[in-house]
DNA sequence: TATTAAATGCAATAATGTTGCAATACTAAG
DNA sequence: CTTAGTATTGCAACATTATTGCATTTAATA
């Protein structure tokens, strides 16, 4: 953690270091409801900025369904990006029985062409059962 | 209208007639607050009721970017199905000039193999510039 | 037209997210 | 080590988004 964030020029603080392991804590993305339940005392409003922070400096992404919680995890190496050109080569998967949501990496992200569309990057989220729920 | 409604079992009001044909006017999807500037006098939480029970009927479906405001849209053939079960055969692309975003079909929509992962259905959410802004 | 179930409008409240600012903590230069 | 300067935090206030209960109104149909 020490070295990303001196990567990232973003200084190491005790609130940072919490939060950020508790994203190492669980391997599936987590929403920030569940960050505030894991966090036993802790200020609401520097918690959103220090969320918001990690994502503008990619240390973490958010994750959306239609119809579900907004969920963030850890960017991997792939992906290790500001919000604005944030780009992964790994899916999303989220589990309808047990409601995770996992960052899976695939072997040949697709490709799209469109005509009347110039495509510059694609997100790909998949729902269905996990191999734990199976 | 009235058919679609009918076969939803979905009584017309004034209301709903004007939300509707709302998003009959915009061929891209919009967002609530988009709704909203376009409604001159109405109750905010009718809108928000009526605009969730269209998305239980399948009249509309959400469409989420990480990152961007949610967006919602009429339902095509394929996807009028309610919240649990939409599905559809059509990817969603999001203009990073003009912001807009629009429901394209694709003639083979990419199938997804996954060990460990059994896939129900997928998502593709596309960026990058529409034929207008090219 | 009368009956009945559904939809609406209003008030209250909850959940989620942001801003300004003073106090505090950290960093790096001298 | 001390100090000046910068970044972070915690608090209060506020903004935005969404939901619930309930009395009133409206629509469907018999
Ligand atoms: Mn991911
Ligand atoms: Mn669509
Ligand atoms: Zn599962
Ligand atoms: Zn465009």
């Amino acid at each position: 953690m020490e070295a990303l964030f001196k990567e990232k020029k973003v200084r190491v603080t005790a609130f940072r270091r919490t939060v950020y392991e508790i994203f190492e804590k669980y391997k599936s993305a987590i929403s920030v409801n569940f960050i505030e339940s894991e966090l036993k005392d802790f200020d609401r409003i520097t918690l959103y900025r220090t969320l918001k922070m990690f994502k503008e400096k990619g240390i973490i992404h958010e994750i959306t369904f239609p119809y579900k919680e907004k969920k963030l995890a850890l960017c991997k190496e792939d992906c290790k990006d500001n919000t604005e050109t944030h780009n992964h080569d790994h899916i999303h998967f989220h589990c309808n029985q047990c409601k995770e949501v996992y960052c899976v990496d695939i072997p040949n992200f697709p490709h799209l062409n469109l005509t009347n569309y110039q495509v510059d990057k694609i997100e790909i989220q998949a729902m269905g059962t996990c191999a734990k729920c199976a």
